[in-house]
DNA sequence: TTCCCCGGTTCTGTATACAGAATCGGGGCT
DNA sequence: AGCCCCGATTCTGTATACAGAACCGGGGAA
C-alpha cells in the first residue's frame, strides 16, 4: 500500500473519530513527522482530504479540520436524502429482495439488541444495512458519493450520544425501509429513507445545539 | 494561481473536450513537459481528476482516461436524476421564484432561437439555468457533487450531435420545469427533471450505440 | 495606547534526485 | 512455432532541496 494512501486513511480516520477536531490546523511538516512519512505523500492526502470536504484550504496558508456546523450538517443532510433516496428507490426497482428480507427480520429482532443494552450489535447492523444499500444499487460512483457523505454525518453523530428511545425508533425505520426495498415498493421506500433522515437530523442538531449553548455560555 | 490548478484545469479541459480521449494513457513526464510543470504538482493534478473518475488509476501502472460506456453513461445518470430532482424541490422550496420565472420566459422562446439555428446561444441558456439551479440549492457541497456529474455527462454528450428536434423539445422541458420551481410545486419540478433526464439519456445511448456499432464493424 | 510598517521566521508550493516496481523485448526451451 | 523466463528499461512513488509567499513580533509614529 502506497504511503500516501496509509496518510490518507490515518487522517481520515482522526477526522471522523475527532481525534483531530474541527478546527484543528493541520501542519504539513508535524503530520509527516507523526506519520512517519515525507510531505509528498502527505500532500497528497490532504488534497483529497479537502476535495471531499474533510478539510479546508481555503482559509490563510494552513489547512485545517473543516468545520461541524449546524450549517454544514444541514447541507450534508440535503445531499444525504437525494442520494438514499434514490438509492432506496434503485434498490426496491432491482428487485434483489432476499437481502432485504433477511435484515428487516433482524431489525425486527434488534429492540431486543437495544434492551439488552447492545448498542454496538445494533450499530453494526446499521452499517451492514448502509453496506448492502450501497452494493444493491450495482454503481460505483452512486456508491462513492454515498459513502462520503456518510462519512461527514457520521462524524457529526459522534457528538450525538443517541438514545435508547432514538435508537428503538431507528430500527424500526429501518425495518420499514427494508420491507419497502424487499417488496420492491419504490416510494414507499423512498418516502420511509426521507422520514428516517428528518428524524435523524433532529436528532443530531439538538445535540449540536447543547454543544453550542455550552462552548459559547453567556 | 497554482501550477497544479492550471494542470487540473487544463487536463479536464482536455478531457471533457475530447482532446484527450477515453482510454489516452497519461504518462506523468510527457505530460509535465507539455504543460510546463514538474511532476509534482501535475501528479495533484491526476489524483484529483481520479478522485472525481476522470481518470482511472487501477489499470496498471500508468493511469488512462476514464472510459464512456453505456454502463458508465447509465451510471451516472442515475447518479444525476437523484441530485437534480431533489436539487429541484429545493429550488421550488426556497421560493425564490424571480430567476426561474425568468429563464421559464426565455425557454420559451427559446424555439425562436432554434429555428434561427442559433444553437450556441441555446447552450448557453441551458448553462444559465444550471447554474441558476446549483446557486438556488444554496449548498456549497451540493452544487460541487452536481457539478461532477454534470462534467461527467457534457463529456458523454459530446459525442452526441443533438439534432433540431430533440433541441426543441429540451427547451419545452426546460420551460416546464422553470415553471415548476417558479410556482414551487415541488413535485412537479421532480418528475419533469425526470423525464428530461430521460430523454436525455436516450439520446445520448443512441448515439452511443451508433458509435459503437462503428468501431467495432462486423 | 493604538495603529502601522517592516524585518525575521516559518511554512507552503515546486523542482529535482533517487529507489523500486511494472513493463517490454529477446533469447532459450519445449 | 509458440511459450516462458529474465535482463534492461522506463515509469511511478517517495524523499529532499529550495524559492517565495504568508504570518509574527517589535519598534516607531500619531
Amino acid at each position: 500500500m502506497r504511503a500516501s494512501d496509509r496518510a490518507y486513511e490515518a487522517l481520515r480516520g482522526d477526522i471522523l473519530a475527532w481525534r483531530l477536531r474541527p478546527g484543528t490546523p493541520l501542519s504539513e511538516i508535524e503530520l509527516a513527522e507523526r506519520l512517519g512519512v515525507s510531505r509528498t505523500p502527505l500532500r497528497a492526502a490532504l488534497a483529497r482530504l479537502a476535495v471531499e470536504g474533510f478539510v479546508d484550504t481555503t482559509r490563510g496558508r494552513t489547512a485545517i479540520v473543516s468545520d461541524v456546523s449546524e450549517h454544514s450538517v444541514r447541507g450534508y443532510f440535503e445531499l444525504r436524502e437525494a442520494l438514499e433516496t434514490h438509492a432506496a428507490k434503485l434498490a426496491a426497482r432491482r428487485r434483489d429482495g432476499a437481502v432485504f428480507a433477511d435484515l428487516a427480520e433482524r431489525f425486527d429482532r434488534a429492540t431486543g439488541l437495544l434492551d439488552a443494552g447492545d448498542i454496538d450489535s445494533y450499530y453494526a447492523l446499521i452499517a451492514e444495512f448502509d453496506q448492502a444499500l450501497a452494493v444493491a444499487i450495482e454503481n460505483p460512483a452512486f456508491a462513492a458519493s454515498l459513502d462520503a457523505v456518510r462519512a461527514h454525518l457520521a462524524r457529526a453523530r459522534r457528538m450525538a450520544a443517541d438514545n435508547a428511545e432514538r435508537l428503538r425508533r431507528s430500527a424500526s425505520e429501518h425495518r420499514l425501509i427494508c420491507e419497502a426495498i424487499r417488496d420492491g415498493d419504490e416510494a414507499l421506500a423512498a418516502s420511509a429513507v426521507s422520514a428516517h433522515l428528518r428524524h435523524a437530523l433532529t436528532t443530531i442538531l439538538a445535540t449540536l445545539a447543547v454543544r453550542d449553548r455550552q462552548e459559547t455560555p453567556a
